[in-house]
DNA sequence: CTTGACCTTCCCGGCGCTGGAAGCCCCATA
DNA sequence: TATGGGGCTTCCAGCGCCGGGAAGGTCAAG
């Protein structure tokens, strides 16, 4: 089948499927004649495979080592588990984050009119006070 | 002042503030004889407020738009709070991404023997299962 | 005079894609 | 047979938000 298909069956988009492809994540795909990448049902499990895993937040690099694992047959599940711990911890981290700035927006949230008067206490704590640790993660 | 120093009295290292610089975050900084650039108090004020803000998870637009808010004198604190209440939804809405994230793997680990053996229902579920809804944001 | 700490500009990388341009290929329909 | 609309290919650029590092100018201290 062709990348359109193998996108559409997999949820990857074609796009992300070349590019995967390009990063070593997937292996290259065969070519038909004209050109066209040629995707067979396993590498489609494949891509399912790395959809899953990516939606459930694991960085590329993990899903590399998971996608390694995977076709270990001889794996230890200790090693799965230990990764899946490790990224837990970091989801762990990033909500603590996350929280720490909501109740620091909230309180200040709560302390403005809202009106249309200029007094506000979230720029006030803007320009004077300290950040609400820790600094905070962008690129999400 | 140099940047060096008002990078230390406010927080945002040498490099972001030619980089905010750069982008139009905050004004350009006037230059010595030498062609260093020049910072006043006032403008490490300003930087403090951008750090403060970024530590808060306001991205880079919102910041800007606070400056203006902060420094406009007959701003109306309506258009402050409204801002901040849409950044809190936004946090809001990452951390039930992430907590649902979360809940997933915690089963999957917990099924996990996690020994020598190779049976692995993180695997077998990635090989198999839908993701853990909703599909993480890439890109806030 | 030399050292070393600063400053300048520039461009590249990194995350994880996504969009777009330019150009094939293939099939259906008029 | 021409035409049109999908596919598919490549490569380049950009998103947000910087950080690293090169190549070079500048300055104060020893």
């Amino acid at each position: 089948m062709n990348i359109g298909t193998a996108a559409k069956r997999s949820g990857v988009p074609a796009k992300t499927i070349r590019y995967y492809e390009s990063i070593g994540l997937i292996a290259s795909a065969g070519r038909s004649a004209n050109g066209y990448r040629v995707y067979t049902a396993e590498e489609v499990e494949t891509l399912r495979f790395v959809s899953h895993a990516r939606s459930l937040g694991f960085p590329v690099k993990d899903v590399a080592n998971l996608l390694t694992l995977w076709r270990d047959r001889s794996r230890a599940s200790a090693d799965v588990k230990a990764l899946a711990r490790g990224h837990i911890a970091e989801i762990d981290a990033k909500i603590d984050e996350l929280r720490t700035i909501r109740e620091t927006l909230v309180r200040l949230v709560d302390r403005c009119h809202g009106d249309d008067r200029p007094d506000c206490p979230i720029l006030e704590s803007l320009a004077t006070s300290a950040p609400a640790s820790p600094s905070p993660e962008h690129h999400t």
